[in-house]
DNA sequence: TCGATTCACTGATACGTTTCAGTGAAACGC
DNA sequence: GCGTTTCACTGAAACGTATCAGTGAATCGA
């Protein structure tokens, strides 16, 4: 069946001829350069009445800017990331930018392929909640796009800047908390990671374990909600499980909360859970999830400001740190004083 | 700070030169057609070594294909169709697509903005929930764009395909089943909508309450859990309050239970909830979300494979009907035989 | 009054591919 | 052995814009 031909779109010589200018009057007239106000009025008629959009396609090819933004997720199937995309994706096009939001699932492996394919693809700039901030193409990647990095820094690259979490202290609240409230052994839930030993979360739970005198015992869970209550299930089925798990997102707690539920176990009373990120679902929960919250606005903000000022040529090269903050509900007891 | 020059990337030319062919030869070599299995081979290696990658921009001019599907969600505030929206972009990229994700934000005129700019931005394809099915811009939009609507159909519009939800069913599953339950004056939250009287969901929930003589009372509820939490606030703090609140999405059902919460209401005992779409934390509040679920891996699934097909000329046109599945679970009182 | 500057605009080229209309040679049918 | 196909490839023309290097006229300063 022949669908009706995709009806000629009006182009700028169309628009010069009806106004007896050069394409190239039209082409500055419609971006306000160059032109006296009379024309830029008359080209701007001309334009409305032939139903005149500039072909964003050629226009990428001559100028080189696409005006898309790369989007790449550390894993979609966490509910804090896809709020975090969606907010993102939201802000950039308020700056008249499109995202391209692409989800590296939690494998460096992919995460190189996207971004690598992100870069090809042509995007003014590249935002990136990073799996591996310790891999080498990076800093090759960053030289040549604008890259704003969320979450940790980019070891080595230069970036256009950075909206970092203070883990340090985010792990710090997390485990103070936990052992003031008489926790002594804790299991630790982290996503499936590269095997970078240093990656910086990580780094500071032992740190701060160690300064704490923490007894704790880190467990690596899967994507998914299915994932993640399976490696939970795991965890919660010992009887000699720690008193507490603290979860490195909160859709990893989710894991817990439905595993202890299968298990007939309850919370905070057979096992406190601590979250990580606050999602808007965590306070729904019975109990409620005791989370470390994130400003999600703040750092949607921060991050499309920076990149959407590189990709326009202003480098600012900021690195804004994020500061966590505690959310107390119900889902850590008190054990009294260890 | 100038950025190290953004390293010229190899052309076809080049790579014609390298080879001793013509730019047309290798253009054809690449995509396999018409050339020898030998030149073929050639052109692969000389490519490889050069690092060259078509330039998908030049491409999309000269060929007039992006390889970008559009995917315009009615709302992404709600985390259904986040999920809906994340799946969608995966199963694209499976396909070798990129996913441009935008939201309406349940607002019709912003769908139409966006589904304009959709069109100029040159997708090969549009994905769609609409939000109101009956604009009429749709018509001419399918008209020159393959459109793949889900949920609801577009009226009159000749789509590339639609994966429609037989909301006629989900909606007696839903009311059949409260009424079972002795429910007989039940409220109904429903997103805010634009002002179609005769949008086909709601259309049915009036139907059957009137077939299943059960007393029904709209409201409308803004997106967000904040203010649905409000709007539910204020439907439960009355104290002739329905026996069961009906909403059409689980992100409504979730305010409810906020708003529960906040006034010391518990779930089934004070409040019934149905909710409508079945997300994954349906099943882990307290008492979990007596739901009808869709299965969103298949719409997931059928959308991407009607888009791509039209997208690549081999037009199907199909509707599929997705049926529901009641899912019981805890937050329905049974208030015996009514 | 004259050279310099600014202004408003033009012509041509570049961007990097795809694709149409050939073209010469080889293969084929009879 | 001759006309016809097929094969493998070429040359050139799009695709629709941005932008560079002018160009003639008007304006300016002294």
């Amino acid at each position: 069946m022949p669908r009706s031909q995709p009806r000629k779109r009006a182009t700028i010589r169309e628009v010069a001829q009806a106004t007896g200018l050069s394409p190239a009057a039209v082409s500055y007239a419609l971006r306000g350069m160059q032109v006296s106000e009379e024309t830029i009025e008359r080209v701007r008629q001309a334009a409305a009445e032939l139903g005149y959009e500039a072909d964003p396609i050629a226009r990428a090819l001559a100028s080189g800017r696409t005006g898309m933004i790369g989007v790449l997720c550390g894993s979609l199937e966490d509910l804090w990331q896809q709020s975090l995309a969606v907010g993102l994706g939201r802000a950039l096009r308020d700056k008249d930018r499109y995202a391209l939001i692409l989800d590296a699932a939690g494998d460096p492996a992919r995460e190189r392929a996207l971004a690598l394919q992100l870069r090809d693809q042509r995007v003014d700039g590249l935002i990136v909640q990073p799996v591996d901030p310790a891999a080498p193409f990076w800093a090759q990647l960053a030289d040549g796009l604008p890259v704003v990095a969320i979450g940790d820094a980019l070891l080595d690259a230069r970036t256009a800047g950075e909206v970092v979490f203070d883990n340090r202290n985010g792990v710090t609240l997390a485990l103070e908390y936990l052992r003031n409230k008489g926790h002594g052994r804790i299991a630790v839930l982290t996503p499936t990671r590269p095997s970078t030993p240093d990656r910086p979360a990580d780094v500071h739970v032992t740190a701060e374990a160690e300064r704490l005198k923490l007894d704790i015992e880190v467990t690596t869970a899967p994507h998914g909600l299915a994932a993640t209550t399976a490696a939970a299930r795991e965890l919660l089925a010992d009887d000699a499980r720690p008193s507490a798990a603290f979860c490195f997102s909160d859709s990893i707690a989710y894991g817990v909360y439905a595993a202890a539920a299968e298990l007939g176990l309850s919370i905070p009373e057979d096992i406190s859970v601590m979250g990580y990120d606050d999602h808007p679902m965590s306070g729904l929960l019975t109990p409620g999830l005791t989370t470390v919250n994130w400003d999600i606005g703040g750092i949607v903000r921060a991050a499309v400001r920076l990149v959407v000022a590189a990709a326009d040529g202003r480098n600012r090269r900021r690195r804004i740190i994020q500061e966590p903050e505690l959310r107390e509900r119900g889902s850590v007891a008190d054990l009294g004083l260890g």
